[in-house]
DNA sequence: AGTTTTATTCAACACGGTTGAATACTGCGC
DNA sequence: GCGCAGTATTCAACCGTGTTGAATAAAACT
């Protein structure tokens, strides 16, 4: 932006990979609307025009910059293996593992990309929901099997997706103790007295 | 907006109630981001201004004009007013009754932007929460209340914000026969055997 | 009647994303 | 080496956004 002799600059300073990365950094700590392409370009040190040059768009910058994991397969296949007395606890620490591990900022601009949402829509309706059918069986598994997606869902949207104090404030272990039940009575059916 | 004289109008339009009207209309059709102070105004007849005179910002306009409270008010006073015995069921009532009825226009275009998601987040953690313990009471009232919200978030969630396919195909009979294991659960603590 | 309060328009501001032109470097064919 | 297409960069402007201050006219109050 400032002074830099216009023009293309010498040698291969790779800076497109560092508008990324600035751009990932402000993403994540002030979210979508909240992060301006001047900001990010003041933070790289370039011009804005230089943004839409390589990434299109805002969107574009911002699909392209931060490429967000949605689920971790190998966890599940770990939930998935054990008896079925803990499945609840264990599904629900491959969630919070997940997610509390890529950090507590991940959160806030991850609702605005209609991607993301509709990966994880599918992931939740197809492949957990039919494993955990699967692995519970019994009568009624595919009914069962959905109560407790909507619950892990309920968790996802309530802890990351907008989260709401009282459910972000939680420890893992905490998450276990609140949810359990609910993840247990979806699980198993049966309604506690 | 043009040439209508300045100053104060004769008589008593009810302007404010115009523009909370047509602000209504558009942030339903086109979403948050989607809609513009002047198109409100455009719609309402008046000038942009005075949508700042009324409502102070856009998201003052959005907050008094949609009241989109994601449980049904007066449904909720019901259902936290009988039995203990049935209190999920209602609970679940009281969503599925306010959402079913305005129609899946509601849900597309909402998920996108902040705004609505700030005024579930507050709503869920706010007043729901706080009301479902008061009612409920006994020890652990809060945590209960906070598993019972998150339940209904991902009732919400997983049928009308983002929808997947196996719990937005749900009658609301079935959203009960579902969700009611875990809700009980939820609210009641006690994990079923 | 006179003064304050309220409702309204107008004009401008600051800032957002995006675009077109100018410019300087790179990499290629000869 | 030289010329030339392509590419990376800055600059200046555009248009649309939400918001603000001044001007103005009716209403409400004393």
């Amino acid at each position: 932006m400032l002074n830099k002799t216009r023009g293309r600059p010498r040698g291969n300073p790779d800076t497109k990979a560092r508008i990324a990365r600035a751009a990932r950094e402000l993403f994540l700590t002030h979210g979508y609307p909240g992060t301006t392409l001047r900001a990010v370009a003041a933070a790289a040190g370039v011009d804005v025009a230089l943004i839409s040059y390589h990434f299109g768009s805002k969107q574009g910058l911002f699909s392209q910059s931060l490429n967000l994991l949605c689920v971790d397969p190998t966890a599940l296949d770990q939930a998935l293996r054990g008896n079925r007395e803990q499945l609840a606890d264990r599904l629900l620490d491959s969630v919070t593992g997940l997610w509390d591990a890529a950090g507590p900022a991940q959160s806030r601009m991850v609702v605005q990309d209609d991607a993301t949402m509709r990966a994880l829509r599918d992931y939740l309706d197809g492949e957990l929901r039919l494993r955990i059918a699967e692995f519970i069986g019994g009568p009624d598994a595919t009914r069962r099997a959905t109560a407790a997606v909507a619950v892990l869902g309920g968790l996802i949207f309530t802890r990351y997706l907008n989260p709401i104090r009282s459910v972000g404030a939680l420890s893992p272990a905490d998450v276990r103790r609140v949810f359990r039940p609910a993840l247990r009575a979806a699980l198993y059916g049966r309604t506690p007295a």
